[in-house]
DNA sequence: TTCGTATTTCGTAAAATTTCGAACATTACC
DNA sequence: GGTAATGTTCGAAATTTTACGAAATACGAA
């Protein structure tokens, strides 16, 4: 079981505050994904191991810097990270990060 | 298998658009999902089955208004509803919709 | 009908998000 | 050293989110 190198709180609520640290980490992850653009990514960069920032733009009805914006916004997450190659980027899913994300929220919606 | 009853676009990308149904869907579950505040309620929903305003606003150091405010976001989002009960309003999850986003976004977290 | 309880809606303000184009960085190649 | 290719950051504007207290609503009970 791979849920045991996550600790949750939500049953035994052990801590003083009444919100615990993994509701939070789960509204940020969530927040992180409230958007089509960042789902899109995600699920792309799940899919394929990686991508560039050219690659995404083809598609995406967005401008290169919204793009950008948003790319950011995953790194910020910690759900991405970007390697720089040549004139490009190369982004990838990061895996610890994304683990977490996956049982975290999992775990949330089997309650 | 629970899955077939949500029909997938993300491995097809089976419409004109590149960010699919599904995708806006998730998106708009996931930022339902993005306040601690509103991921504490949704946790305590699907443990105990329903609640009333007031127990919550006893436990979240929020104003009440706000607590209402949060409330109206996930009955918006069609994952709450609310029934009048007395002085009172009773909160129970919209369990339709609840396994909608479940399922979406385990599949998601699963690719 | 008047009062108390439970909760929402309103008005408002601060902060964050989303978006774009223009300007700026970095590197590869003549 | 220029120039093209690939992206990011900046500046700015519109919109949305978050938050609160005060006022309004709804209803049961005295």
């Amino acid at each position: 079981m791979s849920y045991t190198f996550v600790r949750y709180f939500t049953n035994r609520m052990a801590e003083t505050e009444t919100i615990t640290r993994n509701q939070k980490k789960i509204a940020r992850y969530a927040r992180a994904m409230a958007h089509p653009v960042r789902v899109y990514v995600l699920e792309l960069l799940s899919r394929q191991n990686c991508c560039y920032s050219g690659d995404l733009s083809e598609h995406l009805p967005v401008a290169k810097s919204t793009l950008s914006q948003h790319l950011k916004e995953l790194k910020e997450a910690g759900l991405i990270q970007g390697e720089i190659e040549a004139p490009r980027i190369r982004y990838c899913l990061n895996r610890e990060n994304w683990k977490e994300a996956q049982e975290l929220l999992k775990h949330f919606l089997s309650i």
